[in-house]
RNA sequence: GGGCGUGUAGCUCAGCGGGAGAGCGCCCGCUUCACACGCGGGAGGUCACUGGUUCGAUCCCAGUCACGCCCACCA
């Protein structure tokens, strides 16, 4: 006889089930107090990986839990267009082919990427189905939806109009290979070996030279000044003489800066501000001029002059063996610094001026930071709150145009004069001028820019939908800790803004699991696992429950083990069911519990449910598997089920059946939002179903078991007080029977004289130190002091009866 | 440079002021009529290190070391 629980067939069946009667489904009219959660939406490119599982697992725990408590649920399933990473992964497609993006042209590039989605897009949702996810999978939405297109433009003219969103002429990160801007975010900076090299600058005058250090030889042919700090005594007297900058001999002015640090190199800087950030700021503030001597594609431009066409490492060489031919060569030293890589490709970054739309952040910010500060917004776990706030309290502004072609193209129209037109739609004619010779703006938003609107894009806004009457504001945001700026932060902003109202009051962000050695899970490392590999061999409710007892606060490194605890428990769960349902076939529910183990059991499946609800509301979950766990093994198996059984041989004890029936129900019932399927596998054969488990109210405190609820709690305490103390307070005789099948391991071991001899002696040893510390005694609060020598004493006289 | 987190049994992790735990692995015994993805028993830890607070510290405080992550315009 197969007695091993398999969820192959099982877990599709239930999943195609549920969906198709509807269970799943959302409706903004039906009753209930609204409960939402917006999954994240995953990349259209993308596949299920451990992070999508574990937030996956998590958030239908959620919705599930809150669907049987009577809520009225939607989890809203989507995608996100995420405008770089599909054009790079399309790019790559098309590099197959020896083909570029140029080679076809924008519109057909951007045609090809709505056929590549139409075949490859969507197969995450279809994978969280696998994992029992229950979204309303009939609402799924895409950022480049027409509907949520509209939101889009709706924002960037609302911010436009605010005055916020503005176009200007910038240094920003570049990357060469996407050939766009990115924003701060999306750069990665990576420690890396470099060369520092010092280098003379000769003063105008004649009266000698000042020595700069820098990583970027090349960038000095851009230069165009030089920056020593005010408070620098030994460079006080050149302030406002001139430099000439070698090889250019361009005459450059010597300013003062508080910015440069008098510590580092020579304290005295060359100012670059046509390719450093910190010298572009310098440089607008003391009026420098911005040359560029880098192009786009991050190698020397024609005003390079003699280095044009060269990399920068080739200029570099050639400078340095110039300046050390012209005697301005000092020294070089290795260095090891932190430089600016691309997120998304790796590319080092170019800072490079460019024309680009910025979003000033400060004012959308403000409400955002109070939404957290007093807590109308909260993350879980709290530290993350001061990650948050710190990051938002120096927000700076952000640039959201992209050089891309996938992507929400910017609603702006120039005309002729260089005015500006933001509209929803095209305009007729130039909104200043009235011309009507008009021209879009190439570019597209960034991809964080339309996902901040996702909380209730989603639900429809701008129309006044019924969806959004009910769902807005959601509930929860279940995220990673990767993108508490990129999108957490600005979906408070941008709901705040155009809701009124925060987009949900509980962020959770979920522990980040690692590969097995501890390294980041990646495709390219190959130390990526497959979580779909975890459901073929184990079930998708072994996986879930495995995640969710790998989603402690920290990271964690992946651990199969726990999968396949969950799998253990899953074969449990059915097998005691077996056990009941072949004695219970025909039983009926609610007789009033006969005998102590029955009111024990049920007591301590309300104490687990209330365990559940304490931690689920605090967005811990790996606690409250465990607990479940350990009252499917320990509790209800290993004692209950044991005790139990020799009563089934009585066909008259109709009370023992139907309490089991009443117990099994109620494992179900907890367990079903960590296991979904295999409870309702079973469910569905109870003689007792009335609905599917997955739309069953939840546990109340049952006021039948109160009482034994009550007195399960005070054998508890009672039992943990004898530990401490050795006073075990009175207990009745149904409480002295709790307090055996508590303790049920200590009386087994009772049998056995010697190692009950042995703790004994321990126990004595302890007691004898204790008593035996003047400090104890006469510190300690008298009461423990007594308790412990009447222990003592107890204890001796135990140990003489069992040794003679 | 700033911030956060982690260091507990061979492995992966719970616990967080008075008995040091789980799963896996290991050893011994069980085809006991729900379950060998099982049942019973067992070995295995100066709870990273150093100080402090306390009658008492794995747990609180300070510092040290190691690892991980986030933020960062010292060229």
């Amino acid at each position: 006889m197969d007695t091993l629980y398999n969820p192959d067939g099982v877990e599709e069946r239930w999943q195609q089930a549920w969906e198709a009667e509807g269970l799943y489904n959302a409706d903004p009219d039906a009753p209930g107090e609204p409960y939402c959660i917006a999954l994240p939406p995953p990349n259209v490119t993308g596949e299920l990986h451990m992070g999508h599982a574990l937030n996956a697992s998590i958030q239908d725990l959620l919705i599930r839990w809150h669907r049987m408590r009577g809520f009225n649920v939607l989890w809203q399933p989507g995608y996100d267009h995420a405008g770089i990473a599909t054009q790079n992964v399309i790019e790559k497609e098309l590099a197959k082919e020896s083909l570029t993006r140029h080679d076809l042209g924008r519109d057909a590039f951007v045609a090809r990427t709505w056929e590549w989605l139409e075949l490859y897009g969507g197969i995450i949702l279809g994978q969280l189905r696998r994992l029992g996810a229950s979204l309303d999978y009939r609402r799924e939405r895409m950022t480049m939806d027409e509907a949520y297109v509209r939101a889009v433009l709706r924002w960037f003219v609302h911010l436009y109009d605010k005055g916020w969103l503005y176009r200007a002429n910038r240094i920003v990160n570049w990357c060469p290979r996407c050939e766009s801007a990115i924003s701060d975010l999306e750069v990665n900076h990576i420690e890396e070996d470099d060369t520092l090299t010092w280098i003379r600058y000769p003063l105008a005058d004649g009266s000698g030279h000042l020595t700069i250090a820098t990583v970027r030889p090349s960038t000095m042919l851009a230069d165009t000044g030089v920056a020593v700090n005010p408070a620098d005594d030994r460079y006080r007297d050149l302030v406002g003489k001139e430099a000439i900058v070698p090889i250019v001999e361009r005459r450059v002015p010597i300013i003062a800066d508080e910015r440069v640090e008098m510590e580092f190199g020579t304290g005295a800087l060359k100012i670059t501000p046509g390719h450093d950030p910190m010298d572009f700021e310098i440089g607008r503030d003391h009026g420098l001029e911005e040359l560029t001597v880098i192009g786009l594609d991050a190698r020397m431009n024609e005003a390079a002059g003699e280095f044009a066409g060269l990399t920068q490492e080739e200029a570099n060489e050639r400078i340095v063996a110039r300046l050390g031919e012209q005697g301005l060569l000092e020294k070089q030293e290795p260095y090891r610094h932190a430089v600016g890589h691309c997120d998304r490709c790796g590319t080092r970054i170019e800072p490079l001026v460019t024309l680009q739309w910025w979003c000033d952040m400060k004012e959308l910010a403000a409400p955002a930071i109070e939404a957290v500060r007093d807590r109308r917004t909260r993350f879980f776990p709290d530290r993350y709150t001061d990650v948050y706030l710190n990051w938002m309290e120096k927000i700076r502004p952000w640039c959201v145009s992209r050089q891309l072609w996938w992507g929400h193209r910017i609603p702006v129209w120039y005309c002729p004069d260089g005015h500006i037109t933001a509209a929803e739609e095209q305009p007729g004619a130039c909104g200043e001028c009235g011309s009507t010779e008009l021209t879009q703006d190439e570019d597209v938003l960034d991809t964080w820019f339309s996902s901040a609107l996702w909380p209730f894009a989603t639900l429809g806004w701008p129309e006044q939908t019924p969806e959004l009457e009910t769902w807005y504001p959601n509930d929860v945001s279940s995220t990673d800790r990767g993108i508490i700026f990129l999108w957490e932060a600005r979906m408070q902003m941008a709901g705040i803004e155009l809701m009124g109202e925060i987009p949900f009051p509980g962020i959770n962000i979920h522990s980040t699991i690692n590969a097995p050695d501890g390294r980041r899970m990646s495709k390219s490392l190959g130390t990526g696992i497959n979580p779909l590999d975890t459901v073929d061999e184990y079930g998708a409710d072994a996986t879930r429950y495995g995640l969710l007892k790998m989603s402690s606060t920290q990271d964690v490194r992946f651990n199969v083990g726990m999968i396949e605890e969950g799998r253990k428990l899953a074969n449990k769960l059915w097998n005691v069911a077996r056990l009941i349902l072949s004695n219970a076939a025909d039983a009926r529910p609610a007789a009033e519990p006969r005998d102590v183990e029955e009111r024990w059991i049920l007591a301590r499946l309300d104490a687990t449910r209330e365990l559940l609800e304490e931690s689920w509301g605090r967005f811990e979950f790996a606690p409250a598997v465990n607990a479940l766990y350990r009252v499917t093994f320990d509790d209800f198996c290993d004692w209950y089920a044991e005790a139990i059984k020799p009563r089934f041989q009585d066909p008259a004890d109709t009370v023992v059946r139907s309490t089991a029936l009443a117990a099994l129900e109620r494992l179900l019932i907890l367990l079903h939002p960590v296991m979904p399927h295999v409870t309702e596998e079973i469910w569905s054969q109870l003689p007792t179903r009335q609905t599917r488990l997955i739309v069953r109210p939840w546990l109340e405190a049952d006021p039948r078991f109160a009482a034994d609820a009550a007195a399960l709690q005070r054998v508890q305490e009672a039992a943990v007080m004898f530990r401490r103390s050795g006073v075990l307070p009175p207990l009745d005789e149904d409480e002295q029977r709790i307090l055996q099948a508590v303790e049920r391991r200590q009386v087994a071991a009772d049998g056995d004289p010697t190692v009950e001899i042995e703790r004994l002696r321990k126990e004595i040893q302890r007691a004898e130190g204790m008593l035996g510390n003047e400090r104890f005694v006469e510190r300690a609060p008298a009461d423990v002091v007594e308790a412990e020598r009447e222990k003592l004493a107890r204890y001796r006289r135990e140990l003489e009866a069992l040794t003679g």
